[in-house]
DNA sequence: TTGTAGGCGTTATCAT
DNA sequence: ATGATAACGCCTACAA
């Protein structure tokens, strides 16, 4: 590998030369510049980024940490998030804190150690504290942690709001709500929504806790047996709903003409089963572009206007219901 | 942020002798050491990894370059490949190169700035001389680019057998191979080996090339409106399946009953669905496993065994084949 | 306009 | 057992 000062060798200059024309920095004869450039390409050097980094105390590397990668919400997001943080030209550095609290505590160590420029954090845990010691640019996705951190999350409350006024207005009158471990936020908000337009309606709804991703089918088997006249469910997540028309299936109930459902995050895989999912669909494109958009001003000292910011979702009504 | 010099300082002692206890390595006198220890935890000292690399000239950090995150496939891979390299106390950076090869170059160089050391490259494109350069160790996964580059794929013929034995074997008599793009290697296997079968048995399959990850539904109608009487379709993806039945239902014929189908990866969504699709699965948990410990070999200039494994992919049988 | 030299935080090779 | 010190490759005052 070729360093700064083989090609300032090369180039009958100085290394200052070499990296003023490498930053396009500073006075450079023109003619110089063209030595300089004839040498980098001809022992193909690029620089290095780690001395670089050393120096400057900053990577260019935006450290992106999710609870999984494999659930398809997230894998969407971070593909979007990467498209907005390449044309900022960082680079990214996907961290998977498989949603356990060491892993998580162990990744954020690891990116303070290689000088990460700012942190996108997916996260379900709480610590809080270890978020704010840090003196990492930082901004939350999918949930509000804390005053301090600036956040970007859908708009859940609207979210249960949408899919309970659409059950309603379908004619369901017996209703369950599988929904993701109540303990998040991101849940609690989804079912104060929904809630809010059953309680107008006079509809008491039936909340189960599911788990996002690996949601038990015994369980939803379970509860479905429970509720034997249920006709309409929303459910947190594509994949939960995708289990529970399963089950439904398999106690012969036909989706949607006996049981409506609707889904959570609009998967790119909503559409392509059968039947299609209605779903309320986060809105993954915006808040990917404001969850960059933030920490780069956040890395770049601006001001933000705002700590918390929801973005809108909407409904997709697709052949789960009617 | 506290450097080696402030522990030094605080310790009453050199840096030398810090990093001595921080790396275990040399003599260091127990009392001294506690002293050490003591500093670092006052000072909350986490060494600089930019540093640190650059000094050794390697980063801990293994680059792993996919063609597409949501494409669940390479999602479910990526993350049992994380598993492994984290457990060889390696880093991973993900790098998408969105089928794109102006990407992939640009991450190559990126990835070679960081002294980045090991490559795994998912890969459709077939620059072959551009990897063959790179002085980086690197291990091609999924596609076998070259005789030079350690390569692990799955037994893509044995897929395209076992997909033919299966469909010959369930009575169906007229088939369509809805195939990935042919140009790709991976392609080809799995034809030769779906081939083969039907050949014998004196079946002519009829082929289609679609994208692996967006197959266009217009595509799959037309294909299918022109061969009303198939009943055996063998798909080489199991999005490219989800997309074929959703066409079937909506030409009124029924999986498995009137056409059976056979998708391929075994993606987790495979289960969730309805009907629950049959599969032909890659072992990923093992080509993340062979890829992983082949490249920690290269790393450590270990000698190699084989420069290209295959490993075997199995039949999983669900609701979409009778 | 260009070059010199010191420093970024570590590690490792010497001495001591 | 411990401490100076020279790298690693790059950037930037400051000098020339």
């Amino acid at each position: 590998m070729a360093t700064i000062k083989d090609v300032a060798k090369r180039a009958h200059v100085s290394v200052a030369t070499v990296s003023r024309v490498i930053n396009n920095k500073g006075y450079v004869n023109e003619e110089t510049r063209l030595l300089v450039v004839e040498a980098i390409e001809a022992l193909n050097y690029v620089p290095n980024e780690l001395a670089r980094s050393l120096f400057k105390k900053q990577s260019r590397i935006i450290g992106v940490i999710v609870p999984h990668m494999t659930s398809y919400y997230f894998a969407e997001l971070i593909e979007i998030i990467e498209n907005f943080i390449i044309e900022e030209d960082y680079h990214v550095m996907v961290c998977n804190s498989r949603d356990d609290f060491a892993r998580e505590s162990k990744y954020l160590k690891v990116l303070q150690q290689y000088s990460i420029d700012g942190i996108l954090l997916v996260s379900n845990t709480h610590r809080i504290h270890d978020y704010q010691d840090l003196k990492v640019p930082i901004v939350a996705i999918d949930h509000h942690l804390s005053d301090h951190i600036p956040s970007v999350t859908s708009n859940n409350i609207q979210g249960g709001i949408l899919a309970a006024s659409k059950l309603i207005e379908a004619g369901c009158t017996e209703i369950i709500h599988f929904r993701g471990p109540s303990i998040l936020p991101t849940v609690q908000d989804r079912t104060t929504g929904f809630r809010s337009i059953m309680d107008k309606h006079r509809v008491a709804p039936n909340s189960f806790d599911l788990a996002f991703k690996d949601p038990d089918p015994q369980e939803i088997l379970s509860c479905l047996e429970k509720l034997p006249n249920v006709n309409g469910i929303f459910c947190d997540s594509d994949v939960i709903a995708l289990s529970v028309i399963q089950c439904l299936k398999q106690l012969g109930k036909n989706v949607p003409e006996d049981v409506q459902v609707i889904g959570f995050d609009n998967i790119e895989l909503a559409q392509m089963i059968t039947p299609r999912l209605t779903t309320i669909s986060q809105n993954k494109e915006q808040i990917a572009q404001t969850a960059v958009s933030l920490l780069m001003k956040l890395i770049q000292k601006q001001p933000i206007e705002a700590t918390h910011i929801e973005i809108d979702v909407n409904l997709v009504e697709r052949e789960t219901t009617q």
